[in-house]
DNA sequence: TTTTATTGTTAGATTTGTCTAACTTTGAAT
DNA sequence: ATTCAAAGTTAGACAAATCTAACAATAAAA
């Protein structure tokens, strides 16, 4: 709703976060920690911003939690993730780099540009009878 | 030769250098600071950071010039620029917002991307034979 | 249960990049 | 030649994001 823009820096915190949840059930401080190479410290002071923004809660000495907000724009960033990373592997970049250089472009891509990779990756289908094409097909 | 890695916002201002001065021969604090929507003093740092790095040059209260590895830098960045552009246009991206969203891009991908994007909008020449595929123009 | 190692937090320093305000230089118009 | 507006510079404030060092809480071992 509110849509505040997060820096890229939170926006990596918190889509780790949603990561380690569905990797282990859990998001602790030490792991988001050592998933972005930072220094706990330096995940305490983004948590304690993302509690601002209203996007995850925490009992203290506890793992992260993330509110139905935060779950919604974590998720989003993590779909941006996939597709991207789907994307240069289908031009041949490695897995690793293809990780890698997806993380970066999930921040800063236009909606446009999205749209038109997300076009780009599924021309297999939805090329039938080009008319109404709106061949929504439901994505997940 | 030293490969400093320059932040974002140096290669920024670098390649803004180079534009400018492609553009009206000429690159000055003003129109810097216009065209990347920052204020002067801002040019005027990064300026200092440029020169310390060697990679340009000023005359007090003059326009700035490239050393020659500010201009090589310039043009791998500025040649960056171009590739990213022309890919995203031919994903179907608008003029104005390839060339924003390239912008960013040409600071953050890996070399092997890079490398693969410059072979996805390549294909029209170079595929006679799938053998040695280093089609350097080789007279014959 | 007491001790100890691990994990989490707080405080404060540092770096980068931006800004505003004030000052200086330059060059064009009077 | 003098004045004055535009362009450039300097000084200093501020915000974001990181770090190290020191402290606190928890959980594991003894």
């Amino acid at each position: 709703m509110d849509h505040t823009k997060l820096s890229q820096s939170l926006e990596d915190y918190l889509e780790m976060v949603h990561m380690l949840r569905l990797a282990n059930g859990i998001a602790r401080v030490k792991d988001i920690a050592a998933a972005l190479t930072v220094k706990m410290p330096s995940v305490a002071k983004a948590m304690i911003e993302l509690k601002k923004l209203g996007l995850v809660t925490q009992e203290p000495y506890s793992g992260i939690e993330l509110t139905e907000e935060g779950q919604r724009v974590a998720a989003m960033i993590l779909n941006r993730h996939i597709l991207l990373k789907g994307f240069l592997i289908k031009l041949g970049v490695s897995e690793a780099i293809a990780d890698k250089d997806a993380c970066c472009m999930e921040h800063i891509l236009s909606a446009e540009t999205l749209g038109k990779i997300e076009d780009f990756m599924k021309p297999a289908e939805a090329v039938p009878s080009p008319k109404k094409a709106k061949s929504v097909k439901n994505k997940k």
